[in-house]
DNA sequence: CTCTATGCAAACGGTTTGCACGCGG
DNA sequence: CCGCGTGCAAACCGTTTGCATAGAG
């Protein structure tokens, strides 16, 4: 399944020309295993173990290329750091403004809205994006009062 | 009209106990003035005529204040610069990809995908952002090939 | 063997902070 | 005249870049 997955963004990587070195396999798959969204500094640290030696400008480099070969998609929320996505069907993402945690959501594409925003302002709507915030279940719960 | 809102944020500046220096002045009518989304340095820029010794923290601790007490929304897209918005009324943004510039959309706020994410979810949602990609008429005549 | 990718450190750019002085109320 | 706000410069932090070397194909 995320093998799957896996073999098929090699097959990507090598139709591209780019060189498949431990490193970028490790950020590919990391980010294919991962449920999260993580940052560059958190694939780092995840990797760190593996690669004792690899510094962040290699996983920002990698980030680049597998977002330029459309493999990963690079979320920016505001001044933090980046997160990345690779998942790159098209969905929704729920925040926690707490934990920062995020979800997937997935929901009909709001074409109508992108219809009418391209008859009221004359622009030629290419996409959008939407993100839903509050506060997920667990810190809901933490502060009842 | 522009005045009126003027003299309204000054008032709600006063209550605040937030004092009312030429600089922060100049800030809060630069932004009610300018029908455009401004980053601090384009404020900055701005006022340097009027300004010649302010500095860009004071533009970015008025930005923080005014922010604070509900006069100015922080825009914030992916690594570029935070823009600035004075209309506090719910709408949604459209951006040209080519240009950079922002007009207000005005949509019904989309009340029934907050609710359905909170079921789906488990989140309590307390709001959302969208904006819209493309490019500008002006962008969309230049390149016509 | 060639040329891209890596590791390292320095650079970068937007934003924030610490501090002494100035000025609003 | 008290204390917040300003100007200045340094600090910060995520990200990018330059460069010599290592290693993928």
């Amino acid at each position: 399944m995320i093998d799957d997955k896996l073999q098929i963004a090699i097959e990507t990587l090598k139709k591209s020309g780019v060189r498949i070195t431990p490193q970028r396999h490790a950020v590919l798959e990391y980010l294919l295993t991962s449920m999260s969204h993580p940052t560059a500094d958190e694939i780092y640290k995840a990797l760190e173990g593996k690669f004792p030696n690899m510094s962040v400008a290699t996983v920002y480099n990698n980030l680049r290329i597998l977002r330029e070969i459309g493999l990963v998609r690079e979320l920016t929320y505001g001044d933090d750091s980046s997160r990345f996505d690779s998942n790159m069907n098209d969905h929704y993402h729920i925040i926690c403004e707490d934990c920062g945690k995020i979800v997937d959501f997935h929901y009909p594409t709001l074409d109508e809205i992108e219809s009418l925003a391209e008859k009221v302002s004359g622009f030629e709507i290419s996409h959008h994006r939407m993100e839903l915030y509050g506060k997920c279940h667990e810190c809901s719960k933490v502060k009842v009062q």
